[in-house]
RNA sequence: GGUGAGGUUCCUGAGUGGCCAAAAGGAUCAGACUGUAAAUCUGACGGCGCAAGCCUUCGAAGGUUCGAAUCCUUCCCUCACCA
């Protein structure tokens, strides 16, 4: 694969925001070492930051090194970028144990083996022990605050308030660049575009202190048309970790993307090239309502994330629920399915039995059991509102108490619907 | 440190003694239409309750009053200007 045609390809996916003049030609003339860094701010990464992974993907399949970095040192401090206010410190436990999380999920995007083999750094290693009057001599003495107060992390809180320690944040992640340069060569960095202060500031620091030129390029920040925030459900975000987000949910996430934003998002989040992408495209205008683009960028996302097995199960259960399979028919495979992906809760018979009518269940208390009502009250305006199904057969108002023997599934299990698109599966203990 | 303004239900933001669970918009949820799309329209949107109604809520704690988000006192916090 040749080094020089990574940028191009970058360009016509959209996923270049903006870059330092000297990268072309820098990846055009060999390997380059390339990295991002991760903030270990949470436990678990989520689908906005498959957009800066794609960067390394990409750049690894054009013959480059990617390097994944995760801030368990930078993360002791906080980036003050793209915040308006002051953060909570994270305690050093809850750094150390998102960044070992965060860094299992980056290790399965990227090839550590070969000559561009990948290669993954946590910053804690050097920034922890970094003794102070040292840090501030060698590094410090590089950056006049002035400089600093120009960046916009900075100059953006002013009004608010910025402590110190976030203040000197840009040093720190200046140095990291610095020292990935020395152990690993690496003269590119990547970032979201809030980085580029940041990002620049360490190509600042090479030059002066190494007398290198570095590189940066950021990656647009994702949107939606709706202008809701892009990786939001009603759930709330959608994480990359099966345990927090489903593969199913995760799956639907993607297959849920407006046509407007399709093209797009096939651009940034898949591998397909530009004749499959154009040829998805077209089919958008000609076809809409069988949503092939959305098919295809949910599989391709949910596979590389998830796995193919995923892929399979997820489109399972979506079948089944968007499907017109009856749900008397499934077989008790199809409900180990169920149970492994779709939202599912186990509950005694006793919690749902209807007042005084042993032999029902009643309706409202499926649905706050099953989790997709918030009271009884949410439940009811639903029900009152035709959103309910039970086992896909639609509920009326009239029907708050169902018989009990009718409702069970292979004698254990209720499907429970919300609206269209939301359903969970209940399964009944004795 | 001084002066001024303010803290209302998820957000913005009305309300200044009873008609206030509290306007309006946004967000959200449901329905119709559709394609598991968008836009649009309709409805809902503190909790419990079939309902009548009850309970909790308007920064916190007290107080005045038959009755307070609205008045008084103290406290906490935020913002603006001045220093």
């Amino acid at each position: 694969m040749q080094t020089t045609g990574v940028l191009d390809e970058l360009e016509w996916r959209g996923l270049v925001h903006q870059h330092t003049d000297g990268v072309r030609d820098a990846l055009g003339a060999g390997p380059v070492s390339a990295y991002i860094g991760f903030d270990p701010t949470g436990s678990s990464l989520h689908v906005g930051s498959l957009l800066v992974i794609m960067i390394l993907v990409h750049l690894q399949r054009h013959g480059h090194r990617p390097i994944a970095l995760v801030g368990g040192g930078t993360g002791m401090i906080g980036d003050p970028s793209g915040k308006s206010n002051e953060r909570q410190l994270l305690t050093p436990d809850q750094v150390a144990a998102n960044s070992a999380a965060i860094r299992a999920q980056l290790e399965r995007f990227l090839d550590f083996t070969g000559p561009g083999a990948a290669r993954m750094r946590d910053n804690a290693d050097w920034l922890t022990s970094l003794p102070m009057v040292e840090f501030l001599r060698d590094t410090g003495k590089h950056f006049t605050v002035n400089y600093m107060l120009q960046k916009d992390s900075v100059r953006s809180r002013m009004d608010a308030g910025i402590s110190f320690t976030e203040f000197a944040y840009m040093l720190l992640q200046a140095y990291d660049f610095l020292e990935l340069r020395r152990r690993d060569g690496v003269t590119l960095q990547l970032g979201g575009s809030d980085q580029w202060g940041n990002i620049t500031a360490g190509i600042e620091l090479i030059r002066r202190v190494d007398g290198v030129e570095a590189h940066a390029l950021t990656v647009p920040l994702v949107t939606n048309s709706s202008g809701t925030k892009f990786g939001k459900t009603e759930a709330g975000a959608v994480w990359l970790d099966a345990e927090r987000t489903s593969p199913y949910a995760f799956f639907q996430f993607w297959l849920g993307t407006e046509d407007r934003d399709v093209g797009r998002y096939l651009r940034f989040f898949t591998l397909l090239d530009r004749t499959a992408i154009e040829a998805l495209d077209s089919q958008v205008t000609s076809a809409p309502e069988q949503r092939a683009a959305q098919r295809a960028l949910a599989r391709d996302v949910t596979r590389r994330v998830h796995g193919d097995a995923a892929v399979d199960a997820a489109e399972q259960v979506s079948s089944f629920f968007f499907g017109g399979l009856d749900p008397r028919d499934l077989s008790s495979d199809a409900f180990a399915i169920l149970r492994a992906e779709a939202p599912f809760s186990e509950v005694p018979a006793a919690a749902l039995e209807g007042e005084g009518a042993a032999a029902t269940y009643d309706v409202l208390k499926l649905l706050t059991a099953s989790g997709l009502a918030a009271s009884n009250g949410a439940a009811k305006r639903l029900l009152e509102q035709g959103g309910v199904s039970i086992n896909k057969r639609k509920i009326t108002s009239a029907e708050r108490q169902i018989p009990a023997g009718d409702a069970l599934l292979r004698g254990e299990y209720i499907v429970v619907g919300k609206g269209k698109r939301d359903f969970a599966l209940l399964r009944v203990s004795c």
